[in-house]
DNA sequence: CGCCAGGCCTGCACGC
DNA sequence: TGCGTGCAGGCCTGGC
């Protein structure tokens, strides 16, 4: 599910609910995810009560005052809110149960998620402490993406899914962004010039801008039934289409393999 | 059975 | 020698 828009998506169905909630306990059924979930955690937890949420790239950050409990939800994580009377599933591997009955429930199947402690500043965290730019900071902009991408041959495709380049952007919305600019998927990345560098830039905001819009890509009731679903999904343009006719020249999108994940786009509308 | 899936880290080989 | 870069592999389960 998960790349920056469905992770600010549920940054932004959780936070009313959670913000000033105190947190009665939290329960590990499964630490081993990517990394092992602390043991110290619900020692850590219990009492704290959530200052805000943030969120730097797809890693969500609960402000818990003295510390930051971090969240990454990998390729299968969702977090949904139930009850403390909901029984478990199978993968759902942590929960962190409020004082006012709200339960925060991580189900992930594949366990490439993450769950961490962070003391102090959350992005002194060595996961987050070497991301890249913000797609809605300053930082990020024409002008970064052509200095970055200088020196590196690789295909833009592969440069904009790596995060010291962009925070957030994975396989969806390099595909989706690289439609909008008219930009080949394997175009080496340092034979972009300053222009079509500026152009990329705009138009990786806007398709993140219209994913959020759209509540995500099939985050479906993650928080339970107040009509959150996301459905950016129906207004891709070259994302999982093969073979289908491009929405904007009708040339049918192809498909190829880079680095292990597939591409996809409009041999016509994406010429350079 | 094999392959694929929205992530991302590590280790290794390579070229400057 | 050291660095940046670019692959492949690995972590897992589930669905087709």
């Amino acid at each position: 599910m998960p790349e920056l828009p469905e992770v600010e998506t549920t940054r932004r169905g959780l936070e009313p609910l959670l913000v000033n909630q105190r947190i009665r306990t939290a329960i590990v059924r499964n630490r081993a995810l990517r990394l092992p979930v602390p043991r110290t955690l619900p020692r850590l937890l219990a009492g704290a009560t959530i200052a805000g949420i943030a969120r730097r790239g797809k890693y969500l950050l609960f402000d818990c005052g003295a510390g930051t409990l971090i969240l990454h939800l990998g390729m299968s994580g969702r977090l949904w809110v139930v009850n403390s009377a909901t029984p478990p599933e199978p993968h759902d591997h942590f929960d962190l149960v409020f004082e006012n009955g709200t339960v925060v429930r991580l189900r992930d199947p594949r366990r490439f998620g993450l769950v961490l402690w962070q003391k102090g500043d959350p992005l002194r965290h060595p996961l987050l402490a070497n991301i890249g730019p913000e797609p809605f900071s300053e930082a990020f902009d024409g002008a970064w993406l052509h200095r970055i991408t200088r020196n590196r041959s690789a295909a833009i495709k592969q440069v904009l899914m790596d995060s010291h380049v962009v925070a957030g952007v994975g396989n969806i919305y390099a595909n989706e962004a690289l439609f909008r600019a008219g930009i080949r998927p394997a175009r080496a990345a340092n034979r972009i010039g300053l222009k079509r560098c500026e152009l990329l830039a705009v138009k990786i905001r806007e398709t993140l801008e219209l994913a959020i819009g759209a509540g995500g890509s099939s985050l479906r009731d993650y928080v339970g039934s107040d009509g959150l679903a996301g459905n950016f999904q129906s207004q891709f343009m070259v994302y999982d289409r093969a073979g289908q006719p491009c929405r904007r020249c009708g040339t049918p999108i192809r498909e190829i393999r880079q680095g292990q994940r597939s591409t996809f786009y409009c041999p016509s509308c994406q010429r350079r």
